[in-house]
DNA sequence: CGCTAGAATGAACACGCGTTCAATTTGCGT
DNA sequence: ACGCAAATTGAACGCGTGTTCATTCTAGCG
């Protein structure tokens, strides 16, 4: 290390560097300023070698195009940085299928925490993979996390009620006349189209309206527009549409306006889920099912800061809500 | 080390997941066999340590909400992740001012090779303060890179030619009968919009037609609507609009066509830049200059892999071309 | 001035790995 | 069976840190 070469001895510098170690004021100052002039900087790698905390944050993602991934990405990492942790970003594969190979290989790294934007691994997965990582999970109230097996851990859990919201909007379109309604569905396993579909169809049932025509979409917009085409050659009695995301909710309008000559708001109504950045946009000005960005990140955040600074806590469970925005999509 | 208590020594471990190594192939599998099934992996901040090699990849990005950055992040990280390198994501601060403190805490993770997607840092700072990574400059032709001063050290270049695109949109508008040009400009000082704007500049001089109107924007959606409605709050003769990159295009066609009342290819032709995902959206279905993706991804990893396996060679420059993707907003 | 508690210091160690080098084994030709 | 080169093996070392632990310095009080 170049900064004893200019001074005096070395853990002094480690120490110059580590806020609770004990050491002259005076002396921290020099060695701090000479190390800026020398452009050094503590290696990391070699201080989570000791400490056992590597400071990066692993996040798994099937797609960062989507635009509601990419929004979670941004705001998880300038939360992560502003609390020292860098991002450590991986990509599955573009069929889904999430397996361990990958795990193993974010093993290597060992980072302090690894949160799963995919929904098809399970956390004893992750947690059997990477034992050293803080995995959280993000969950929906009425899903059990598949691990109320006797006995089995319990893990960090992020709740997202998604009840409030999805009753605000159905009850805005029965509101404005809307009768059958179609249910626009993500990715085949994922966690959140499940829970959206089962509480659609029990606010359905409850208000006295029909079950909802299934249409089978992953989250993107051209499976959502072909979906769309296909419902109306088979069905043209229905007359408003919840999607199970934003994107997919852009792809049904399309298809409506530019193919099937349906006027939006009047003919068949539509509502999304997630509220990204584009839904504002004046050519689709849609009508949504919120979820706080930065609420969620924030949430998720805190989890992982308390499950590092005390290991052996008992499992934590953070909860955020959802809420409907107005824009133009149903009256 | 827990493979070794299974078996026998130590370095035969090390050797057995090192290709290169000279062990009895017999030996490797058995190794690998158990390592597997104790669920060990070679610790990569140890072994940077030794090597030097980190196999991390820094990113920096202003904003990754963006469609484009978003889009490229995740073919790099593709890329990456393929070569075996992962990607470290970084965010500046909103305001875009680079600073070389993130570039510092950077440092400490030791990256192998950083990539700046904010254009306002100059190459010359990244290699100041990260030594020994590998800095890469995205240019452009006509661009010198601020770094013509005599002795100045070259660095590795992708070049994008952006010429040929543009010539071609603009025949296109021109062909439909354009006549008085504006250019929506990006973020003030990116190295992008201004060659994009020179070189438009210089097109339509060519041609004979009059320099463009710039109205200023920041690669934003907000901005470029409004700034679509000061232009036409005071001129009213503008044809066809050019506009830096397609988020901004969009902002541009609803402005026109959601309050200025005018109907987009016929009273107003538009062109973007980039051909992200949305852009074939029916609501837009906008004709602009396409920058492969991939193709632009894969000489940026092209680069560095070749600097990082010599790290002494002369600098190398990588050249991607743009052409124009026609879709519905021209005529 | 003398004593003591607390703060500041430095030497030695361990973290998990790749690498060098000398020692040992293997393989092949006679 | 013998010899020699090539392939394989293992002990020792260093990478750059944080952390004991024993030692020295400082300050405060009588």
């Amino acid at each position: 290390m170049v900064a004893r070469t200019a001074n005096v001895s070395r853990v002094a510098v480690s120490r110059a560097f580590n806020p609770h170690a004990s050491i002259k004021p005076a002396k921290r100052d020099m060695i701090l300023r000479i190390a800026q002039e020398l452009n050094y900087t503590p290696d990391r790698a070699a201080r989570s070698m000791v400490t056992g905390r590597s400071h990066l944050v692993g996040v798994i993602v099937p797609d960062v195009c989507s635009p509601w991934e990419s929004q979670e990405i941004d705001a998880l990492t300038t939360a992560l940085q502003a609390e020292g942790f860098a991002t450590l970003l991986f990509k599955t594969r573009t069929d889904l299928s999430m397996d361990e190979t990958l795990l193993t290989y974010m093993k290597g790294y060992n980072p302090d925490s690894v949160i799963a934007f995919t929904e098809n691994v399970r956390p004893q997965t992750l947690a059997r993979v990477l034992e050293r990582a803080v995995p959280i999970y993000v969950a929906y109230p009425g899903d059990d996390g598949n691990d109320e097996e006797a006995g089995a851990p319990l893990f960090d859990r992020l709740d997202v009620i998604q009840r409030t919201g999805i009753e605000q909007a159905i009850a805005l379109m029965q509101g404005y006349g809307a009768k059958r309604f179609a249910f626009l569905s993500g990715a085949r396993h994922s966690l959140a189209t499940v829970e959206r579909e089962k509480m659609v169809r029990r606010v359905l049932a409850e208000r006295g309206l029909d079950p909802p025509v299934v249409m089978p979409g992953d989250y993107t917009y051209d499976t959502a527009y072909r979906a769309t085409l296909n419902l109306f050659r088979v069905d043209e009695g229905v007359d408003a549409i919840f999607a199970a995301n934003d994107v997919g909710a852009f792809g049904v309008i399309d298809a409506l306006r530019h193919e099937l000559g349906k006027r939006v708001p009047q003919d068949v109504k539509v509502v999304g889920f997630d509220d990204i950045l584009q839904s504002h946009w004046k050519s689709y000005n849609l009508t949504t099912v919120k979820i706080d960005l930065v609420e969620r990140v924030q949430a998720l955040v805190r989890l992982i800061l308390a499950r590092l600074r005390n290991p052996s806590a008992p499992s934590l469970t953070e909860t955020i809500g959802t809420r409907l925005v107005v824009r133009g999509t149903v009256g």
